[in-house]
DNA sequence: ATGGTGGTGTGACCA
């Protein structure tokens, strides 16, 4: 059988329901998770998703900032929302999905994305990033028997060279500080991740989710980083069948700044 | 060279 799931940095929800609906028509995918939603719980659109088969929508609002979501075709079991960092941001929704025979605890993460200087000292943006970054050290892909993980979300960290469009111009940019990319590839390896996005792709290659608004035209400067990411635990990554990037969504009236990025298994 | 654009919700904040 197959199994697609979706990660998408929305940038409000409400505003951006038309290409929402847009994608899920053309390209389906049985979960979609959202980033930066932006709507408090009340006012959250459950009604359009549900009427093109996203039945099951579970989500973590707040106004005006952040907030995460996951809509699914398949029902979602055991949800729950970490307090990450203890200060009430809506960063972070989970639940389990029955795939198959495959019992799957599903992630969903908006990352601080930790402001503009890269000193705790004086920014405490990236304190709070930095303090985000060390709790979720603690979450393992393969911490509970016969349960496999995914991760996704917007972790606003590119961690490899080539997930940057200049390595050496972003050493000092937050996204790609050497504090921040260690510090990812140490969540990954204490809880046994694996990037689906780079599973099959050369380290060599240029991978971009994310195009800045402030550039006069995104696509010729092409100035992207990889801030989206999808993991999963080990025992999945032999049923991965391909990574989808869509590029063109961040082309789309009145897109959003990260584009979807889709994971397609065949189990 | 230190801006540039976009979203929330109406004045600064955040990305």
């Amino acid at each position: 059988m197959s199994f697609s799931i979706t990660t998408w940095n929305i940038n409000s929800v409400r505003l951006r329901m038309p290409i929402v609906e847009q994608f899920l028509v053309r390209y389906k995918p049985d979960i979609l998770c959202l980033q930066e939603t932006k709507c408090p719980n009340g006012e959250f659109p459950m009604k359009p998703l549900k009427a093109l088969g996203y039945e099951h929508v579970i989500i973590h609002g707040q106004k005006g900032y952040h907030g995460v979501a996951i809509a699914s075709k398949i029902p979602l079991t055991e949800d729950h929302r970490r307090d990450y960092c203890g200060i009430g941001d809506a960063r972070h929704i989970s639940a389990i999905v029955q795939v198959g025979s495959r019992r799957i605890r599903l992630h969903n993460f908006y990352v601080p994305a930790g402001g503009d200087e890269p000193d705790r000292s004086i920014n405490p943006k990236f304190g709070h990033k930095l303090d985000f970054i060390e709790e979720m050290k603690a979450l393992r892909a393969d911490g509970v028997p016969g349960t496999s993980s995914i991760l996704v979300g917007d972790l606003n960290i590119a961690p490899l060279e080539n997930d940057v469009w200049s390595h050496k111009q972003l050493l000092k940019i937050v996204s790609h500080t050497p504090v921040e990319t260690e510090g990812m590839l140490d969540i990954m390896k204490k809880g046994n991740w694996l990037d689906l996005m780079r599973l099959n792709v050369p380290a060599t290659e240029k991978i971009y989710t994310w195009w800045s608004y402030r550039a006069k035209d995104w696509e010729a400067a092409d100035r992207g980083r990889r801030l989206d990411h999808i993991w999963s635990s080990q025992d999945l990554g032999p049923s991965l069948d391909r990574i989808e990037i869509l590029r063109e969504a961040r082309g789309w009236n009145r897109p959003s700044d990260h584009v979807p990025v889709t994971a397609h298994f065949r189990f």
